[in-house]
RNA sequence: GCUGAAGUGGUGGAAUUGGUAGACACGUUGGACUUAAAAUCCAAUGGCCAUUAUGGCCGUGCGGGUUCAAGUCCCGCCUUCAGUACCA
């Protein structure tokens, strides 16, 4: 480590100018990029535009660890690269600002959520400045921020006023359906609606109530008011999300969770469920992140068949895949919570029908799904009948039928099915036997290839695709069913009774939901005096005492002066994460427009994300939810892509590397890793930092870290204490989160940058070790001693020679294919070799060592910027076009072949490349090894690939 | 169970179209410089065997196969990681 020599500075300039002070370079540079605005970009240019964006971060009180920054740091070379290629660059980065840490840290504190986010987002910022990205901060967004969240009012007002047309599959404003059921009611629409939807004439819409007809429409608009069940706790009177709850009960102080059922708003996501499936096609995303969401949307081809209850006046509608099976149903299967439960179980069966109901109502969702083994279930009394037999079929309650897929009920096809059949099993339940020659005895045959369908009637004979389409075609004949697609995809629940997110710009007259106009947003957030639920169990929100709003004067009143006249309450729900971060990557096209969410022309030029970089943790969320406000966007003419990225790529996580210390059980001896056999040791995380690149344990530190080990005593292997290393997440109470502040300090944010890169592929899941910087940060020592020498600069006008030609081109040409593939880790090996070559042939050469600069800066940007300036260059490097490779400098005379007995390799041999075939074969038959390796035998066989290889058979 | 990704030295990893496996680093060992340490530089470093300057055998999770030639292609397994799941 270099000492710290900064006091001495003025007196010592001349001489300290000579050495690599990265602490001093990179301050310079940073301070240069932010006085000079290097990386702003502007919304039009002659050049080509090319849009890289990371995810942006939730600035968390804990700041970064060396984890974060690293899909930043490869798309940050990648727009520095795009812009030596001569490319504008839009590059930005904000902050997703709104959300649960800042709101939980407020209830135990007082402190407003907005007071820690600022502190947070300060320090994330100089964390993110000193390791030297090239974003333009100009366009920062935060999307809590009021003047970003009117913005994302705005959305939810325009999802308000539209309307899924299936006809032409995409959202329409909400006067034009209105105009439909004027001119001839509902009957005829194919929209994305709820599903007790009635039907009416033209006639019946206009006698209907002003408030009818809203509620008519709520069932349409593609956000809507829906009875959504939550995680209640009735103890912390709130509700929660899934992963706040462990083990049945919150994860805050273990207190007891209910389902229970809520207004709440809905996105009708559903809507867009078979373009969402479609675009993935269209887009340049990787295969697994692909294969979740369609996993999610979950689309399934099969059928609706309605079943009739006998003796009720009752039908059963179910969705199957298997049709074609319809006559192997021998039983039916309802969700507990299924409506018709209540009504038509019989007398006899009531009590043990209404036991079951509530057994399974206090079991969560996942302890239903994660106990999968168990059969339960318990028989109604009732029959249906099936449609073609008219065979009573029984109807049965069983909690493997879930509620919240398809219909909520099953007709079940035993012999076809894993799960009714272990049922029918249990049960006593008949399996009949559909299909010809199979042995249903032990387990049910669930393939639908190579087989024929017996005992069916009209699909005696026929293969699965034939007898499913004359199921299908039957069923419509008898207006019993037809074909039907189902998804999986539900309807997203869009309100959260949370206080740290945007409000909804919603206030209720009558109880039914009215917009407020969007040229009154921001509605801000309104101060509280406490961040918990009220008394009464409602959100945070109603707790403000200025939270109403006066419809004639447009604008927030005290809730006193509600009159539900004029003045009138607002929505007390907050909208979730997820709303403003669905459209924040077209809003930094144009951050600052008070007028539109963005302007057409910064829309025209931006287009879309040509490339995105972030986590595959949000494939399911994030990564869909901003998809389907794209389309929506798309179909209202606002944007010109229904995909907003071209190209994802999801960085893998940086891992911690652990260490540990083993305690003996009973004393307080600590054994070092090589004496711990056969000793009965408790392992106990030492912080890393205590840990040097040996494995070796810094005793003293860790003595002084907690005062239970000050008396600690250490059993030394060659007189050392080794620690026991392992790779986990990385994280505080595993003591092994490293902080890029260090990193920086004691090696510079360009051998960060590096490191990061150098670690392993992109993608790729990989351990941080701090021990190897070293490897990195005395490449970057050897470049700088490339260009400075002791008494000064070591570039000059000299001749590049044909091996500093060749060096450099192609140290071009692989760093640009590298690039091109995301391959960071590869070009950092590259410039080592560049680098170890070139100083190995002394080169000097001007000609040489300014376009290695360029290579290097997307990587390594303060020291490319600090050597090219003293390489005479007065502007920024950031800009300066990228090598052109030329292959005339790697064109070689001679090869050096590598001969090989049997594939194996055995030694080489130099031979010109423009040897002929059988020249070679001659050249190495005659060659003294050969006859040594042969001992005399004659080859079967010679295998001459010019420029590769010789292979010698026999 | 299903889906996706991946298994290469002590460690991170490289080998882009089948053609010299282990590039580049870390670590380790030895050496130079130094009062010493740090820094820097040099050399060795997949395993085993032999050792005379030289060489031999094995080796990319396991078992087969295709090929003159397989880390790479094909078939069958095993393991790890991630996502997802009574989805009818």
């Amino acid at each position: 480590m270099c000492c710290n020599t900064t006091k001495f500075a003025p007196y010592f300039k001349e001489i300290l100018v000579m050495r690599y002070e990265f602490n001093k370079i990179e301050e310079k540079w940073q301070k240069y990029w932010s006085d000079h605005q290097t990386f702003k970009t502007e919304n039009n240019s002659d050049k080509p535009k090319y849009y890289v964006l990371d995810m942006f971060p939730y600035p968390s009180g804990a700041g970064l660890h060396v984890g974060h920054p690293l899909g930043y740091i490869a798309s940050d070379i990648y727009a520095r690269y795009k812009r030596h290629k001569g490319f504008n660059v839009l590059h930005p980065q904000g902050y997703d600002s709104f959300g649960l840490p800042a709101e939980q840290y407020a209830i135990q504190t007082g402190q407003h959520p907005a007071v820690t986010t600022e502190a947070n987002i300060k320090t994330y910022r100089r964390q993110l400045d000193q390791i030297g990205f090239s974003f333009d901060w100009s366009r920062e967004v935060r999307t809590s921020d009021p003047k970003y969240y009117k913005w994302t009012q705005w959305i939810f007002i325009q999802l308000f006023e539209s309307w899924y047309n299936y006809n032409s599959d995409k959202a329409e404003e909400i006067v034009s359906l209105v105009k439909i059921f004027e001119a001839e009611g509902n009957a005829t629409i194919n929209a994305a609606c709820d599903d007790d939807i009635e039907i009416f004439t033209a006639e019946e819409w206009k006698d209907y109530s002003s408030e009818q007809q809203e509620e008519i429409l709520l069932k349409y608009r593609l956000t809507y008011l829906a009875e959504t069940e939550v995680n209640w706790c009735p103890a912390l009177g709130t509700v929660l999300a899934n992963d706040e709850i462990i083990n049945g009960v919150s994860e805050r102080g273990g207190h007891s969770v209910i389902r229970k059922k809520m207004t709440q708003w809905s996105m009708r996501i559903s809507a867009y469920a078979e373009r969402l499936l479609q675009g993935l096609e269209t887009i340049d995303w990787t295969d697994s992140l692909k294969e979740s969401q369609r996993n999610w949307i979950g689309k399934s081809v099969g059928a609706s068949v309605t079943f009739n209850v006998k003796d009720y006046d009752a039908k059963i509608d179910v969705f199957t895949t298997r049709p074609d099976t319809i006559f192997g149903v021998s039983f039916m299967t309802l969700a507990p919570e299924h409506e018709l439960v209540s009504k038509i179980t019989t007398q006899e069966q009531k009590a043990e029908v209404k036991a079951y109901v509530e057994a399974t109502a206090k079991r969560s969702e996942r302890d239903r799904m994660a106990d999968v083994k168990t059969i339960s279930g318990v028989f109604t009394g009732v029959y249906a009948e099936h449609p073609f037999t008219k065979v009573p079929v029984p109807i049965w309650i069983g909690d493997y039928v879930l509620a919240s897929y398809g219909t909520g009920a099953v007709m079940a096809v035993p012999c076809g099915d894993q799960r009714d059949y272990d049922f029918a099993k249990h049960f006593n339940i008949p399996i009949p036997n559909i299909f010809d020659g199979v042995d249903i005895s032990e387990e049910a045959f669930a393939s639908k290839d190579n087989v024929k369908i017996g005992n069916s009637d009209f699909l005696d004979g026929l293969n699965y695709k034939k007898a499913t389409k004359r199921a299908i075609y039957e069923l419509e004949q008898i207006g019993q069913g037809q074909g039907k697609t189902n998804y999986r995809l539900r309807d997203a629940v869009f309100s959260r009774q949370r206080y740290w997110g945007e409000p909804f710009p919603v206030y209720y007259k009558n109880g039914l939901p009215q917009m407020i106009d969007a040229k009154h947003l921001p509605l801000t957030l309104p101060e509280v005096e406490k961040y918990l639920p009220t008394e009464t169990g409602e959100p945070p929100l109603g707790n403000a005492k200025v939270w109403a709003w006066d419809s004639l004067k447009a604008e927030v009143v005290s809730n006193e002066l509600i009159d539900n006249e004029n003045v009138f309450p607002l929505e007390l729900n907050t909208m979730p994460g997820w709303a403003g971060s669905s459209q924040y990557f077209n809003r930094y096209m144009d951050p600052h427009n008070d007028e539109k969410i963005f302007s057409k022309d910064s829309i025209n030029y931006w287009q879309q994300v040509d490339l995105y970089i972030g986590g595959s943790e949000h494939a399911t969320g994030h990564l869909l939810y901003s998809r389907f406000w794209q389309k929506f966007m798309f179909d209202k003419g606002y944007v010109l892509h229904d995909e907003f990225a071209k190209k994802l790529i999801n960085q893998g996580m940086i891992l911690g590397t652990s260490a540990f210390v083993y305690r003996n059980k009973n004393t307080n001896k600590f054994y070092s890793k090589g004496l711990i056999d056969g000793k009965d040791v408790q392992l106990i995380h030492a912080d890393v930092s205590f840990i040097n690149s040996s494995d070796e344990l810094d005793i003293d530190a860790f003595k002084n870290w907690r005062p239970d080990f000050k008396d600690a005593e250490f059993i030394l292997e060659d007189g050392v204490y080794k620690v026991g290393r392992d790779v986990e997440k990385m994280s505080k109470s595993k003591y092994n989160v490293v902080n890029p502040d260090e990193i920086c300090e004691q090696y510079g944010a360009d051998s960060l940058r590096l490191y990061e890169m150098f670690l392993g592929p992109l993608e790729q899941y990989k351990p941080w070790n701090t021990a190897g910087i070293t490897g990195v940060h005395s490449f970057l020592k050897k470049l700088w001693k490339l260009y400075v020498g002791q008494d000064g600069l070591n570039v000059n006008d000299a001749e590049a020679s044909k091996d500093n030609l060749k060096t450099l081109h192609k140290t071009i040409k692989k760093v640009e294919e590298d690039i091109e593939n995301f391959s960071f880790n590869t070009s950092v090996s590259t410039f080592m070799i560049a680098v170890n070559e070139l100083t190995a042939q002394k080169c000097t050469s001007k000609d040489i060592l300014e376009p290695l600069l360029i290579l290097i800066s997307p990587y390594a940007p303060h020291i490319a910027e600090e050597l090219w300036e003293r390489l005479g260059n007065s502007d920024s490097i950031s800009t300066a076009p990228f090598p052109k490779f030329d292959e005339s400098h790697l064109v070689e005379s001679s090869k050096n072949y590598p001969i090989s007995f049997n594939g194996k390799m055995r030694f080489t041999l130099e031979l010109p490349l423009d040897m002929s075939k059988e020249e070679i074969e001659k050249t190495v038959m005659a060659y003294k090894k050969t006859q040594e390796q042969l001992q005399g035998r004659t080859p079967k066989k010679v295998i001459v690939v010019p420029g590769k290889i010789v292979n010698i058979v026999g």
